[in-house]
RNA sequence: GCGCCUGUAGCUCAAUGGAUAGAGCGUUGGCCUCCGGAGCCAAAGGCUAUGGGUUCGAAUCCCGUCAGGCGCGCCA
């Protein structure tokens, strides 16, 4: 549904620009902080006062003598402040055309947004910090998928690396393993975790070891065996794995690319031919950086290399490779196969180099979103600016590095967990993760405790509930209390994990919000099974009492702005604003409820009144809950 | 050294330049004869690190200072 809001935002500069010089950056629009102050408000009087050097009061008693009568969804006008223009709404007419538009998705952009994210490297179990990546991932598609883009949702698998080279050895020349001996391993993600950290611990300061660590990668690129084999097997298990991991708390990809398929379908050759003519790559001229091949990045005046003195290609220059494709920007394509199919009946294709039936065009986006911590910011910041220098104006523009702070350890944490601490890590806010270090809470693991705890709950709750119906609901629980933990944070706060805080099903969590509807629905349920009157038209608020009618028109403007909102979260790359609305709506309902019951409300129009505005809340929160990947059990 | 980010209640965090800086946790005290207590109500708790500046208006923008974090690899 289109906002009201926006309608009548667009009405009234419409009405302004007969009388005003408005440019539309001065024209916003809030909501005012009381609701006294009125349902939407403008400073515009104080921007346009300094203009003329006259009084904002003034400017807004002209301003609101212009718009009277003209907006039929105003009720009044007043100055307040010193030059606020508060505007107060026709609250019975907003309400019915709520309430008459409920069922209304917005309108398809006819855009397509391609979102990249999770993107771990398959050489282990995947951990908080990826949680973090694939949650911000997952709830960015949603809104756009919300909001009227096609998406599709990536995952780079980084298949090639020099970081699967480190279990490859590991496993076989530190063990002594063969292929067979590999797959006897069960759970192999989870051992290749603590034998990664116990590897890295021995190549530290052992030249030898590390020289061995570089014939193991340099097999690997030459497809040599055993090597090559075991790199194959363990990054396709590994990488299964995570989709198993993120598949228990609902988060599904589209496509999943292949490092090795970029290199092998020789996609860097064609943008390096691009990046050459355009000069914008260049054989470096610094002694120390003899036969490589450099791009110059302008904004911190460094030279960062791309193709190194033996030929290879950094990380960063496939990575301009595959971004480029992802715009349809370059003369070359995947092929795909089936990878695997969710039980929801969703298709995930993988990359392959081996020729196939092309199963649908993947690439090829409009904008495109890269979920990526803000440690790669300046790596990120260079991709746009070849995508500007190799004369793409418009991808640069739309080539969005998703940015968001790391999910770090307390040091009271990595005690709990049995971890040492460091000479002076003790003092430290809070200490990175680090799969090297085997140092961070596994994916699984948290979300095994977060299962765990939510069944006990529920148990306790419902004594004489049979486990295999309990089971659902608390995972159920666990995804909502897990994404919402991964969600309520501003990108740039860095979040110091905390089990006490992640474990928490009270107060600003995802389990409050399911709780609320799932008591909603009870009344809803129950009003049913009473006979009370079926869905109509909402009447009159005139009909409440003061008290009660302030507060069911605060929450009816609320609900209304949902779209806003959402809208609002992907402008600003702020989803946290997201949870902060929902959590505030359901605060707001709670509050509501507990005043005024609706099943024992013995006049037929106040309860139909409270009625509708269950089902308008209803559908509007489970729409923003739907946005945030948190379902609604049943009971819990 | 250069670049980016952060500093708000005891703790963890919110607050499109806007009206009286808000939540959760913790603390203290209340609330089911009443639609589910994962709930509701209330109290206490703040010179928004610090010094200047811009503005009708600053937690928010600019400059300085202090404190902390992250980048700046022929790793990915």
């Amino acid at each position: 549904m289109k906002s009201l809001q926006e309608k009548i935002k667009n009405a009234m500069v419409a009405v302004l620009r007969e009388s005003f010089d408005l440019s539309q950056t001065e024209l916003t629009f809030s909501q005012p902080a009381e609701r006294k102050f009125g349902d939407l408000s403008t400073t515009l009087a104080f921007v346009l006062a300094k203009k003329t050097q006259s009084k904002p009061f003034l400017v807004a008693g002209e301003l609101a003598a212009k718009l009277t009568g003209k907006l039929d969804a105003i009720e009044e006008i007043r100055v307040a402040g010193g030059g606020f223009l508060n505007f107060y709404l026709r609250r019975d007419d907003y309400l019915k055309y709520l309430w008459q538009n409920l069922e209304k998705p917005l309108p398809a952009k006819g855009e397509k947004v391609i979102v990249e994210h999770t993107s771990i490297n398959p050489n282990k179990s995947a951990h908080i910090g990826h949680l973090r990546n694939s949650c911000l991932g997952d709830i960015l598609a949603r809104s756009c998928r919300f909001l009227g883009y096609e998406v599709e949702v990536q995952n780079y698998i980084d298949d090639t690396g020099i970081q699967v080279a480190d279990v490859v050895w590991g496993l076989l020349h530190y063990q002594k393993m063969d292929l067979d001996g590999i797959k006897k391993i069960s759970g192999l993600a989870a051992y290749l975790w603590d034998l990664y950290a116990e590897v890295n611990q021995l190549f530290a300061g052992n030249d030898d070891l590390a020289r061995q660590r570089r014939d193991v990668h340099k097999k690997i690129e030459e497809k040599i065996d055993p090597e090559y084999q075991a790199c194959r097997y363990i990054a396709e298990q590994v990488l299964l794995d995570h989709i198993r991991t993120m598949e228990q708390i609902g988060i599904h990809y589209d496509l999943l690319a292949r490092e090795s398929d970029v290199i092998a379908l020789d996609f860097f050759k064609a943008a390096a031919a691009e990046m050459t003519a355009r000069n914008v790559m260049t054989r470096s001229t610094d002694p120390e950086k003899k036969d490589c091949l450099v791009i110059h990045y302008d904004r911190e005046n460094i030279e960062k290399i791309i193709v190194r003195s033996n030929g290879t290609i950094t990380y960063v220059g496939k990575d301009i490779a595959y971004n480029l494709w992802k715009f349809n920007l370059l003369p070359r394509d995947f092929c795909y196969r089936l990878f695997h199919t969710y039980p929801d009946g969703h298709a995930i294709y993988m990359t392959q180099s081996e020729p196939a039936r092309q199963t649908r065009p993947f690439g090829r986006g409009q904008k495109v979103y890269n979920v990526i911590d803000v440690r790669q910011s300046y790596l990120q910041n260079l991709i746009a600016q070849v995508l500007a220098q190799l004369g793409h104006p418009g991808p640069s523009a739309n080539f969005i590095h998703f940015s968001y702070e790391m999910v770090a350890l307390t040091p009271a944490c990595v005690r709990e967990m049995g971890l040492k601490l460091e000479a002076g890590e003790e003092n430290k806010p809070y200490i990175e993760v680090s799969g090297r270090k085997g140092r961070a809470v596994k994916a699984d693991e948290l979300i095994a405790q977060l299962n765990e705890k939510s069944l006990r709950e529920i148990q306790s709750r419902n004594p004489a509930l049979a486990e295999a119906e309990a089971l659902p609901l608390a995972r159920t629980i666990a995804v909502a209390a897990l994404r919402y933990f991964m969600v309520k944070f501003n990108l740039n706060t860095v979040i110091a994990f905390d089990f006490k805080e992640a474990l928490n099903f009270e107060g600003d969590s995802g389990p409050y919000l399911q709780y609320t509807m799932v008591r909603l629905n009870s009344i809803l349920k129950k009003s049913t099974a009473a006979g009370l009157e079926a869905e109509r038209v909402p009447g009159s608020m005139q009909r409440l009492e003061a008290r009660e009618k302030e507060l069911y028109w605060e929450m009816i403007l609320n609900l209304s702005l949902l779209e806003t909102q959402v809208e609002f979260a992907l402008q600003n790359h702020e989803l946290s604003s997201l949870a902060a609305y929902a959590y505030g709506l359901c605060q707001k309902f709670n509050h509501y409820y507990h005043l005024f019951p609706v099943l024992a409300e013995k006049d037929a129009d106040i309860r139909n009144l409270r009625l509708s505005l269950i089902r308008i809340f209803k559908n509007k929160v489970e729409k923003l809950l739907a946005v945030m990947g948190i379902a609604i059990p049943d009971r819990m």
